[in-house]
DNA sequence: GCTTGCTCCTATAGTCGCTAGAGGAAGTAA
DNA sequence: TTACTTCCTCTAGCGACTATAGGAGCAAGC
């Protein structure tokens, strides 16, 4: 039994990336464009599939575009030592971390600013007031 | 002593917010247009310093620009309660919190990843098979 | 064969929050 | 006057899509 040809709809379901985003992604040249039926029409198969689940995971794992180029790249080697996709990976856990960091800085501030907030006039207001004034951070991380 | 007009550098130099940041905030019309010199060079005052100052720790804090927009309308009304300013800020604090329990589940996910990479092949790397198969995750909130 | 309704096609423009560059005019210091 | 800096407008670009318009293909029912 031959491959069937996967329509760019079911593609879209499987594989769980939109269909326009799939046809963007083949426009940028992340994915390869495939070949056509009579009408016209992408015809995918299995490997293309795995190729879009693996760019919505690390999408959704946060990587960027290029580290995904790469990480795809690499996988068309897989006799290559592993050191490079080691190292995107670790570089982007650091990236994460920072922001972890940096956003629960931030929850602190808007915590406290919304706690000590009276509830009264605006012209009283603590929310107001430390957008207002950086000074009245806690906080130099933003 | 009248109010000394402040030149866009010098209003950059002092808000923090950079020249072309705020021609383009005038352009959207989160800034009002400032009056002109007979060069036709903006001329900021006081009150525009504190407005540019106001936007960008609020950019900082990571509020959208429609809610920076909110709260400066409110901050122009100071006889009212500050009910929605605190609502802004309350569900903004939300947002925040719910993006710092998402890069935690990533994060985890991506020390497990690199942890477990034997520093082998690329055929046998884990950050790889990970990405290409969402099942080996722990958790589903990505 | 015809109609209905779905999927697919291309191409363009819009989103957000800026940032960069071109090409020129105004202001300032030596 | 010359050189240098700052300023002006306008346009285009970024990333990663998303939306819309205006068609064309295709399958099922009648």
């Amino acid at each position: 039994m031959t491959a069937r040809a996967i329509s760019i709809g079911e593609a879209a379901r499987q594989s769980g990336v939109k269909v326009p985003t799939i046809r963007f992604y083949e426009q940028i040249g992340l994915m390869p464009a495939p070949p056509r039926s009579e009408g016209n029409r992408r015809q995918f198969d299995e490997k293309d599939l795995s190729r879009l689940s693996f760019i919505r995971h690390a999408r959704e794992l946060g990587f960027e575009m290029d580290d995904i180029r790469e990480l795809l790249a690499l996988t068309e080697q897989p006799q290559r030592s592993c050191h490079e996709a080691d190292s995107i990976a670790a570089r982007h856990l650091r990236e994460i971390e920072m922001r972890i960091a940096k956003l629960q800085a931030l929850s602190g501030e808007l915590r406290r600013m919304v706690e000590e907030c009276g509830h009264g006039k605006v012209c009283e207001c603590q929310v107001i007031h430390v957008l207002a004034d950086h000074g009245k951070c806690r906080s130099d991380t933003h």
